[in-house]
DNA sequence: TGCCTTCATGAGAATGATTATCATCTAAAT
DNA sequence: ATTTAGATGATAATCATTCTCATGAAGGCA
């Protein structure tokens, strides 16, 4: 049998989260899409839009990534499969990398202690070529 | 000159959670550490375990890493430079890592990218040998 | 050993992100 | 149009972490 999924309706909350995401080009937080949203017009409540991006994460429409202050950020990607973000700690400016030298390397590195069933996150912080030069 | 660094006094406190992580062998939230001190009877209070692994974090004494719930834990390593780790995600069992293919790759990608001042976090979560023949 | 200055401690309040409630609303099927 | 399983959102509840500030105690020095 199926496991049964419940029905998701498409709401204007929804559209609107979504939307948002479809233009965002950097990791945003549930607190700023909320106040964001709010600003240009589309009010959604708090609650739905950690409840959306909680749903479209599991459901593997956005990517998801901790900020180094701890607080869970969102993001809609362009690659879909398996990938990794290199990111401005300045502006926020993301790119996305995939890494064939890292995915083989966990592998390695799993069997050689004898661990299985083993995930890696892998996430690069810097300073991108703008904000290099405009911190001289 | 010298950056004056505040004096750091030895007490109590601070040597009952340093003589903790160094028994310990996994990583331990701040409120693990503060409740098995509590329960060995060093108690410590918690904001005083708080401000002591923020310091030691911050002398490079102990690593912190944030745990897929999004908490901080920390730990004594043995490895003293830059390291990575291998965690059980049902015991805790730790392995430290050092992989230079992987600080290679991260030095290439931020050049490719034109980034400067780019940091990597590469954490491995899997089942040890152990947790994973329980699991059959 | 007995002060003294400065840093350290901790109980409790404050913060802030995330989650839980639950009465009300609505998409969508019939 | 009616029905119903989902969805929403104002609000309260959680919970880790930080802040306050009155009190305690290292460590230097006489
Ligand atoms: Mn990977
Ligand atoms: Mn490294
Ligand atoms: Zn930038
Ligand atoms: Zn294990």
């Amino acid at each position: 049998m199926m496991t049964e999924h419940p029905q998701r309706r498409t709401t204007r909350q929804r559209i609107a989260i979504s939307e948002f995401l479809a233009h965002a080009d950097d990791f945003r937080t549930a607190q700023q899409i909320h106040e964001q949203l709010r600003a240009g017009g589309d009010g959604v409540g708090l609650a739905t839009v950690y409840r959306t991006l909680q749903t479209m994460t599991e459901a593997g429409d956005v990517d998801m990534v901790r900020t180094q202050e701890g607080e869970s950020a969102y993001r809609r990607c362009a690659t879909h499969g398996h990938h990794h973000h290199l990111v401005c700690r300045c502006c926020g400016r993301t790119e996305e990398i995939t890494a064939k030298v890292v995915e083989a390397w966990a592998t390695t590195i799993a069997a050689q202690h004898g661990f299985t069933d083993v995930t890696h996150d892998v996430e690069l912080h810097g300073l991108c070529e703008r904000c290099s030069a405009a911190r001289v």
